[in-house]
DNA sequence: ACTTTTTGTCAAGTATATTTTACATTTTAT
DNA sequence: ATAAAATGTAAAATATACTTGACAAAAAGT
């Protein structure tokens, strides 16, 4: 699978870690790590948590 | 969680049953029944390819 | 230069998404 | 009314998302 850009980019727009991320989204670092470099296939619930915690929609990190 | 009835409603739309879809996604019937049925946690990958399937995006099926 | 923080990654384990098989119920068509 | 198609659901098996613990490397701060 391909990096997701667009969330690493939003994350760092808000100057935030993945750990301090993977806090707010009750995951660990290695799961926030692993769906930025695009190593696997999260959750819906997941990607909507992750969205909440960017301020950003589904369409708008997940999307095509 | 709760049932996903945007999710039902445009695959009515199209008149396409469960099982279609479930074949158009590479997923079982059953399967597409749990997802309309919220009965579990889709991947991110199923949700997108449900959509590309149904003409609609990520905002519009599975954002709150 | 050194220390601290952040990130990448790996191996082994656990939790859960998805499949397979199967049967019952509901809906639609004749 | 009856048959056929569509849907709900459940138990057991398999695939994979996610965790835990750990180490190395890169980036940022002093």
């Amino acid at each position: 699978m391909a990096k997701n850009l667009r969330m690493k980019s939003a994350r760092a727009a808000l100057d935030m870690s993945q750990e301090e991320l993977a806090k707010k989204v009750n995951v660990t670092r290695q799961t926030v790590s692993a769906v930025e470099n695009g190593d696997y296939n999260p959750t819906i619930n997941l990607c909507i948590a992750i969205c909440k915690a960017l301020n950003k929609t589904l369409d708008e990190l997940f999307w095509e």
